[in-house]
DNA sequence: TACCTTACCGCAAACGTTTGAAATGTTAAT
DNA sequence: ATTAACATTTCAAACGTTTGCGGTAAGGTA
């Protein structure tokens, strides 16, 4: 079925050489006559021959092969993420397995097992939102691999990290809503055992106090799919005091809760704004378009790799590091504007 | 730095056995005593011996990866197409690796180098828009590495594919606006050489006809991005004869057109009627949300990863297979209740 | 005693590549 | 003529695994 690859010894027995010779001249080898280097670059051009990843790993104990798992690749930022990774990997020589965790926590545990026995030289994870037992990330590090979480990272785990700042994205964009008028702004929220839910938390909670305006629990509601938006959000407008800014964990329940306002008769922006978080695809399709705090992806999924591959080719030891990705508010239709 | 991984060598050192031996106890070759094999696998249990995928490849020839080729994985449809992939790939024993296109030529051509000189088992590959010259896919052919094209397919090749029903995906959603009272039915395509795009149009064209509407010629317009909805939708509107029903392409287009023709100060779906391609995400966000053909990504992509496991297994040639997978037209609130 | 089974195990080669050491050939200096 | 110095090439081992074949020891048979 498969037609042989050329391999250097088809090309050392053309050549009437060895092996060996043919794998020296290739390399430049100062023992080589430039003779014997020019036919045998020759050959290897018009046969096109390339050295097999496989047997260069096996030499070298290393698989050039990073693993990452994510929990959705569906998602914009995710896939933006990966794009990152993908480009700064591939340009670093170095090839990329993915997995996808599906916010399962039992599949996060397989998918470690499965780079781990395919021996990946490195691993960049993106927590799912069930996780909260970290022995299996503790066997990566344990196996001597080096591993970097990005966007929701572990914080039990000492390790190189990539983050986006959440805290001031949040601040960022319910700043702005205040600045814009707004009084009583809900926040529809992440599970606060993940820690970008928690920051993001923090930054409204910050917002609102820099501009002290009294922070209520029940505005901060556990809210952070479409599904969730449409229970929830009729409820926030049947209060006496009805919301006048929401401020959502991410795009999609923020687009959702968007149609549910819109639906029970208010105007957007002019009644109530909205801010998401993410700005990717889905800000562009609400209507208004949704004011949205950008993650820059793409950055972090490069930074990720950056760091890993840091990892793996160094020599020695150094500290770790956390790398904080600035956030960035992108006002769209979905705000008045601001003061 | 890397803590070495466990050998077959180690445990044979550990047990006073040859390498050979533990490797035939592990396979539960007779040659091996069951004494013998008993402790192998309790040390190999105990030390969780892993053999190495690399050393296997090696061997065996094969390197049981298969690469991956989209245009872009920002897309719901390819996502979901990666994640059928992915899992029966996995469950399969065998590994993937992408690259994206990012619908561009020359990443295309470079994607399928990078995957060949990773010596992939077998590629699967969906069409860049822009791809017109297929050299690159013939070279795969002749390295005797199997091929599979999905959903984005190139008919000047032989081989395997799997592809979307479009043809009736677009004749079903078009029927279904013309029996819901639709007259003036606009077409919004892709590009014409992209197989799909040309398939849809004419699943757009029979249904007028078997509805006995006239086709227009001006009413199959280029237009599949959310840019190029802005800029041609308005037109359209201006026409002495107003359209009561647009059939998009994708999703992305039907999204953005009807935000269009809304602001327009028509009603949808009373004035007029959207349904799009696709079925993702994206389709729930519009308001109203979007009536659009399921393209089962997912199925598109366990096909795919079937067809191609199935040649790279064959021991013999046996006749190519086109595999399609019938479309779902999903009703949303976009359109109005057929008749 | 000589031979044959049977049961178990190790040797060595192979996959494709790299690399230090050893071998070969050539030239020039003694 | 002998040897040192050098240029060029080959050898052999190694990476981790598999597998056909050969080997050995114990026991059985003639």
């Amino acid at each position: 079925m498969h037609k042989a690859q050329v391999t250097i010894k088809d090309i050392a027995r053309e050549l009437g050489i060895s092996p060996s010779t043919v794998s020296k001249a290739l390399k430049g080898h100062p023992d080589i006559s430039s003779a014997t280097k020019i036919a045998v670059r020759e050959l290897v051009e018009r046969w096109n021959y390339k050295p097999d990843p496989i047997a260069l790993s096996l030499k070298g104990g290393q698989s050039k092969t990073i693993g990452v798992i994510v929990p959705e690749i569906v998602h914009y930022f995710f896939s933006t993420v990966i794009s990152g990774i993908e480009d700064l990997a591939y340009d670093s020589g170095y090839h990329v397995m993915f997995c996808q965790s599906n916010e399962s926590y039992e599949r996060e545990v397989k998918a470690v097992e499965t780079l781990l026995s395919s021996r990946v030289d490195g691993i960049l994870i993106s927590l799912c939102k069930t996780t909260s037992n970290f022995d299996h990330f503790r066997k990566i590090t344990s196996d001597g691999i080096p591993l970097v979480f990005f966007d929701r990272i572990c914080d039990e785990i000492e390790t190189d990290r990539v983050v986006v700042d959440d805290e001031a994205g949040a601040f960022d964009g319910v700043s702005y809503m205040i600045k814009s008028g707004c009084r009583e702004i809900i926040h529809l929220s992440g599970p606060l055992n993940l820690l970008i839910a928690k920051n993001r938390m923090e930054g409204y909670v910050r917002a609102l106090k820099e501009n002290n305006i009294r922070v209520k629990k029940e505005n901060i509601v556990k809210c952070d799919t479409a599904e969730e938006a449409r229970m929830v959000v009729p409820g926030l407008f049947s209060r006496t005091k009805k919301p006048d800014g929401i401020f959502a964990v991410n795009d999609l329940t923020a687009a959702e809760a968007m149609k549910t306002v819109k639906h029970l008769g208010y105007k957007v922006p002019d009644n109530v704004s909205f801010v998401g978080f993410t700005s990717g695809m889905i800000s562009d399709l609400t209507d208004p378009a949704l004011t949205s705090v950008e993650q820059h992806g793409y950055i972090v999924g490069k930074e990720a790799v950056r760091l890993l591959i840091n990892r793996i080719e160094a020599k020695e030891d150094f500290p770790f590091e956390t790398k904080i990705i600035r956030t960035e508010l992108v006002v769209k239709g979905s705000t008045r504007k601001g003061g």
